[in-house]
DNA sequence: TTGTACGCGTTATCAT
DNA sequence: ATGATAACGCGTACAA
């Protein structure tokens, strides 16, 4: 007659350890997290476990101890950047016994919203997402709610969040500098959206290349397409259209440098015969590409090892406030077959870096 | 002196709720799951709940309904498969407010019972792997604790769980078959592990397509080189090394024709003049390859809504028992310019199709 | 070291 | 439709 009757296929709890084991249900409890045991009772639960089939409830024991082992993970997409890390952190993640809960938004802002609020309802340990921007009021109130967020790839200002980013500056810039090291001075740029900060920060390092070698910003050069392949590849058109075409191009993410590829394939033009091309991310095309694609290597594995290891410095004592987190790493710039020198007259006088 | 004095910063919860919205706990409670509820008290009860910054706690209500709204998803690395499986899977699973517990597990057994028991203790409402097999005892228990499991890529056999899988040998005769018709006789294959499914339906397609063309299949032409790139690499040159090297390869995924055309380039060799190359698998680097490589594209996404569908079927009644799922898709073989035709007499006495 | 009993936040039951 | 209350399974003081 009782509620328990019917429930045939319930699970077995802790409670009917304890009584098989024949010890209290605290000594089975103290047993399962690692704490001395009299080893007579141990065997006994062991026993008991196994015969039971008995599975640890991690749900309940999360309601106690306010930890899911759980981390968050909210991401616009699984791009050949995004995977990598996310293979890595669920690796990293692992030895410590937690792991991803995983979110793909979609463009509209209300997704990311979706997907912060099933974070918080079910209680994520920690949340890694990428910068998006247009949700800073509702990240601010869970990190005030105890949850710490570390944003990656993309930074949010002005926030009280922990930060994994590389040196988008800098790795431009030294990109660009090597087309400007073997000669090329009609250098164009494919840009995204300059308002965010990856964005804003490899312009400004391709903007800080040209202006050191004394050159200037020709606006007919610098095209925003907005990321998109699609737009990469009509924007290369627009820009091999111009009266002074230019000899060599930056793109700011591989989607762009593959819409480019696409439309010098489809137009019988080679890389580097008739254009010079280097871009951010490296991905395995690039590698295999006829002449190699000469590109910024974002150091994907160090990126993970640093977001697991605030993990579990944030994790580690949750009581005592920290400073947040800001882990600026450097890329490298792989060498391929993708630019070629560019002998004239005005390169021949300038020093170049080997 | 009370045990809750300390916390302040205890989140608030649907008792707080109720109390300042002078209502029940319960009616907030159905309010709260999409229940009617007075009208009145919908908007106290709403008041109440941005006030106090309310956040359901997912946790607590899946001990009670048995439901954790979270998908384990456990897998052996993020390649260029599994990531827009991921994608797309995780956006679907979202309409239905759920999202997934991912877990990469290592190369070691153990990892992949890790990522088991984790997802179990964590009571995922269902468990989506790519086959893997020597664990078939520990699915069959959580099969029998009343988690679905749902494998998809590769078979497991004899096991009560759905797949979702692709008609390999399928793809993998018509990929061959178009060799065949274009005049090719000396066709090599490139497999993996022909002990499990994929590896075995695969080369199994190869054969049959030779066999059914009047070939034989010549032992020397057969290579198994592990799925893996760097063993595709020095296969393919033992291959091409033969007496008589093979004017046709076919390799059994994408991995290894990346090794295939690693190799080529390193050695000045060219696809298709010197090597026809089909490949299962399509990978956005096949589209951008000089040629073009020709390749046998899974519906990936069709996969994600396969799955996503067993999910909602098993979860809308759980209780009922149903048959396993066996879900079968085609793939599609997108021909580009990786194969040239072989004009010998041999092949112009043949049929052929278009 | 062990046993007891309470609480975590929610849903479900049952009267009202 | 609502209110009161008993679970759900585990961790943890506290007393022994």
């Amino acid at each position: 007659m009782s509620i328990e009757e019917d429930s045939a296929n319930r699970r077995t709890t802790i409670v009917e350890v304890a009584e098989r084991a024949g010890v209290a249900i605290g000594t089975v409890s103290r047993y399962l997290n690692g704490q001395p045991v009299r080893s007579a009772n141990r065997v006994q639960i062991e026993e008991a476990i196994v015969a039971l089939g008995y599975r640890r409830n991690a749900l309940a024991a999360a309601m106690k101890t306010d930890l899911t082992n759980t981390v968050g993970f909210l991401l616009p997409s699984m791009s050949e950047f995004h995977s990598p890390l996310l293979e890595s952190l669920s690796r990293l993640l692992r030895v410590q016994g937690r792991a991803l809960l995983t979110y793909c938004h979609t463009a509209d802002e209300s997704s990311v919203l979706e997907g912060i609020d099933f974070f918080e309802a079910h209680r994520v340990d920690c949340l890694v997402m990428n910068g998006q921007a247009g949700n800073e009021q509702r990240l601010r109130e869970l990190v005030a709610g105890g949850v710490p967020v570390i944003c990656y790839d993309n930074d949010i200002q002005g926030l009280p969040i922990d930060r994994v980013l590389v040196d988008n500056r800098a790795a431009s810039f030294r990109a660009v500098r090597h087309l400007l090291d073997i000669g090329h001075t009609r250098i164009a740029v494919l840009t995204g959206d300059t308002q965010v900060y990856t964005g804003r920060e490899r312009f400004e390092g391709y903007r800080q290349a040209l202006l050191g070698a004394g050159l200037e910003i020709d606006p007919h050069y610098v095209l925003d397409v907005h990321w998109s392949e699609d737009e990469a590849y009509s924007g290369m058109l627009k820009l091999l259209a111009l009266p002074q075409p230019p000899t060599a191009i930056f793109c700011c993410n591989y989607n762009m440098a593959i819409g480019v590829l696409r439309m010098l394939k489809d137009h019988g033009l080679r890389v580097p015969d008739d254009l010079s091309l280097v871009s951010f991310d490296d991905v395995p095309l690039f590698r295999l590409h006829e002449a190699g694609i000469t590109a910024v290597s974002q150091p994907i594995h160090k990126i993970a090892e640093a977001i697991n290891g605030i993990v579990n410095a944030r994790l580690a004592d949750r009581n005592t406030a920290q400073a947040p987190h800001r882990i600026i790493l450097e890329c490298d710039i792989i060498l391929r077959g993708s630019t070629r020198r560019m002998f004239t007259a005005e390169n021949l006088t300038r020093p170049q870096t080997p």
